[in-house]
DNA sequence: ATTCCACGTTGTACTATACAACTACTTCAA
DNA sequence: TTGAAGTAGTTGTATAGTACAACGTGGAAT
């Protein structure tokens, strides 16, 4: 039992000190796009245009930040609203051509800043990492 | 060279996706101690002491950021600084005892939390996260 | 003794966020 | 078919966390 909750303490201490700088981090690489509108004009880009409340539900924000966070995306010119023709409530957001484009340069260059640091490890360790994230966060999903 | 890149893409989104969340969910489940202070409390507890200037690089923080949160410590009585008689410019912080109380209750039931979304895991697949999670840190911490 | 450096605080500004109150629109049921 | 209830989104307000710049005070070195 000792060492499985030397383990539990790592992984602890490690997910908290990784949350800490990632925000600071992501904003040092990328001043044109703060962590959460880059997650947010992925997930248009990734679901092909969807609604504020979508992804209010699906990042767990309020529907207000995710209203005022649009706003500035479409300020930049990132992002287009279509107001759905059935149901006048509604805009359908789209990423922009522009909004595309530098959605694409940053990702080509978080995915090369996550090459580099993940450079000397071999395939299988990387493969096992990602399959623990994604069972890591699948837990807390369920655990809150 | 695919199976390597699509191991990479999960690492990034599932470290991106916690780092968004983890905020909040200290937010919820500790009200009394957030993230950031709940860290630098536990530094200083883990130090016996140590000075905002230490706190401050070891965190990435700006001097004042870390002079704010150790004023709001202080207010709640988390905190008490001693000026060091060698050197009247430094203060050094150490938990008070309701501090170091308050954060070993906060430490057991973060602590719980990570045991009950680790619950069904098993001893191997803890350990091999935990040198992971590590190593990604270590490297983080080289290349910025 | 003067100049330079280190430690910490304060003023200011910005971002992300939540909650509550509101408007505009839709749906459903009496 | 109309009125009640619910949904989508915006805006007002407040808070936390953060950085940068300017500052005061105290130590160190030439």
């Amino acid at each position: 039992m000792a060492r499985r909750d030397a383990s539990v303490e790592t992984i602890q201490q490690e997910m908290t000190a990784f949350a800490r700088r990632a925000r600071a981090t992501a904003a040092r690489m990328h001043p044109e796009l703060s962590l959460v509108s880059y997650t947010l004009l992925a997930h248009l880009d990734d679901q092909q245009g969807c609604r504020a409340t979508d992804l209010a539900a699906h990042y767990l924000l309020d529907k207000s930040t995710v209203s005022r966070q649009i706003s500035a995306l479409e300020k930049l010119g990132f992002v287009e609203r279509r107001v759905d023709p059935d149901d006048h409530r509604v805009q359908v957001l789209h990423p922009t051509a522009k909004g595309a484009q530098t959605l694409a340069n940053v990702t080509a260059s978080r995915r090369q800043a996550f090459h580099e640091r993940l450079a000397d490890w071999d395939e299988e360790d990387l493969d096992r990492f990602a399959d623990y994230l994604l069972r890591y966060n699948a837990a807390q999903a369920r655990h809150g």
